[in-house]
RNA sequence: GUCCCCAUCGUCUAGAGGCCUAGGACACUGCCCUUUCACGGCGGCGACAGGGGUUCGAAUCCCCUUGGGGACGCCA
């Protein structure tokens, strides 16, 4: 069989973490098996859908690189085929038109809500000799009064539902547009999809989708529903838990990699291994392993996910992504040292891409003053060794993170300094900070002109204080 | 309310009846390394929701309770 799986959001909003997980799954699913990956957006809610949602989900899903082989397909493109599978449901009389009015419904959900009943359709219309001639009808698929549908899902095993707790749901709203389950059926068959794997909230829906299916004759795919991702404390993830959209993790400095590794862990796991490659993923993961709970989202794991790519990754890749965030923040990555000797410095104190930009920030840019805690190392009794090292440094050759490291140890010695007594007032003066990479790793990035320069204005503050 | 799903450290998880005095990772924390900040190394804290069964033996199987989550729309 020839795997072919989907990811059939609908462009309400931006692709969130809890969709790009689903996707991934899918994804990897698909590849695990050398089979077809289809994006399909399902935005038959005319009202809701909109082009800038779909475009926001096709740009979260080339950020992480989720690719598809087919697609993307628009359901509002396939409507002259729903309407031909709904008049031949309603011919074969698997369907059938509801003239109640909204109001008749409303009343009768309240009713059944007041006697402690699930909320479902009377099947009022379904057996209606006369119809009303000015009223534009819905169309109701005709679920079993009795019988079960059991869901064979791959994550959670068998699930029974009794057919009378499903309702005659409406496949046709009165302007003649079809509604979800029904388009879903009929597309997962069209596209022969084999693999339906969604989040769980869909589970409800399934059995509705198999009847659909089953009346239309068509062959069953298997489902796999992934569980739910929780915010931090455990509750439904909204915005208030901070980023949900997968394109506010770029913008936050995250790697798409490390995203992918932290969604794919969240659920699903093999042994006690932590980082996955994608050609690993490909290889190990297995739609029937993952977990069936919910999962809660933890940002600081992910950070930590996000440094650790950030630190092994090839440097000249995580310093093309970091030059999208020195853009972001003025900085012109060919005003200063080669970027990716920059990201080898900064990689180990920097859990993002946006901590990274503004740390890179003193080596390609001018420095406009000292913090306050840098300020008290630039004080007089560092003055002559300073402007030492300043004379020394103008000599020196080569300029290299060893000879460096050689000249400020002598230089600290010959004024009886522990090495860190001159490190720290040094790299106030060229960083205007109290952290930075090592010293002598500074001052090679730094070059010769720019560092004698930051020295040379630090003992002009210094020698101002004096006076 | 009804139906469905779920339940191991704070969090993500390992665990598919004896290998478990429950392992790993994040977070927290102690020590070490160290020119700052980090990184790293070595430790520590910390969980089988509760109650019944089944079994020689249960985190693992069954039932109940409790607690979470989801669905119940002319949304998807």
């Amino acid at each position: 069989m020839n795997v072919r799986t989907r990811f059939a959001p609908s462009p309400t909003g931006y692709l969130h973490v809890g969709g790009a997980r689903t996707a991934l799954y899918s994804w990897l699913h698909a590849r695990k098996h050398g089979g077809a990956f289809i994006l399909r957006i399902e935005d038959t809610d005319l009202e809701r859908s909109t082009a800038e949602s779909v475009n926001a989900i096709l740009e979260g899903m080339t950020w992480l690189g989720l690719e598809y082989d087919e697609g993307p397909f628009y359901q509002t493109q396939h409507f002259e085929r729903y309407r031909a599978v709904i008049k031949h449901l309603l011919e074969t009389g698997n369907a059938y038109h509801c003239y109640c009015s909204k109001e008749r419904l409303e009343q009768l959900r309240a009713g059944q809500m007041a006697h402690k009943e699930k909320p479902r359709y009377d099947h009022h219309c379904r057996n209606l000799s006369t119809p009303p001639a000015d009223i534009a009808p819905v169309v109701r698929f005709k679920t079993p009064l009795d019988g079960d549908v059991v869901v064979h899902d791959q994550i959670k095993g068998a699930v029974i539902f009794n057919n009378s707790e499903l309702d005659d749901l409406i496949i046709a709203r009165s302007d003649g547009t079809p509604t979800y389950n029904f388009t879903v059926a009929v597309d997962d068959w069209d596209m022969h999809v084999t693999h339906v794997i969604r989040g769980d909230d869909h589970l409800n829906n399934t059995p509705r989708q198999i009847n659909i299916l089953q009346a239309l004759g068509a062959p069953l795919p298997l489902y796999a529903h992934v569980p739910m991702i929780l915010g931090p404390d455990g509750q439904r993830l909204s915005k208030r838990h901070g980023a949900v959209s997968v394109m506010q993790y770029r913008e936050d400095g995250y790697l798409p990699e490390a995203l992918l590794n932290y969604l794919v862990r969240l659920g699903w796991s093999h042994g006690d291994q932590e980082v996955f490659s994608l050609d690993e993923l490909i290889a190990l993961f297995d739609i029937s392993n993952v977990n069936r709970a919910a999962s809660a989202f933890d940002p600081q794991k992910l950070l930590w996910l996000n440094q650790h790519y950030l630190k092994h990754s090839d440097p000249a890749h995580v310093a093309h992504q970091l030059s999208w965030h020195m853009g972001r923040l003025g900085l012109d990555p060919t005003q200063g040292p080669e970027l990716s000797e920059v990201v080898v410095a900064l990689r180990e104190r920097a859990k993002t891409l946006v901590e990274m930009a503004q740390a890179s920030m003193i080596f390609y840019q001018d420095i406009t003053g000292y913090d306050t805690k840098a300020a008290t190392q630039l004080t007089p009794a560092i003055l002559e060794t300073l402007n030492d090292l300043h004379a020394q440094l103008q000599a020196l050759t080569p300029w290299t993170t060893e000879s460096l490291h050689a000249l400020v140890s002598a230089v600290a010695e010959a004024h009886q300094l522990a090495l860190g007594k001159l490190a720290q007032p040094l790299r106030a003066a060229v960083t205007g900070k109290t952290a930075s990479p090592p010293i002598d790793v500074t001052l090679q990035l730094l070059g010769r002109e720019r560092t004698l320069q930051r020295i040379g204005r630090a003992l002009d503050y210094i020698r101002q204080q004096g006076t």
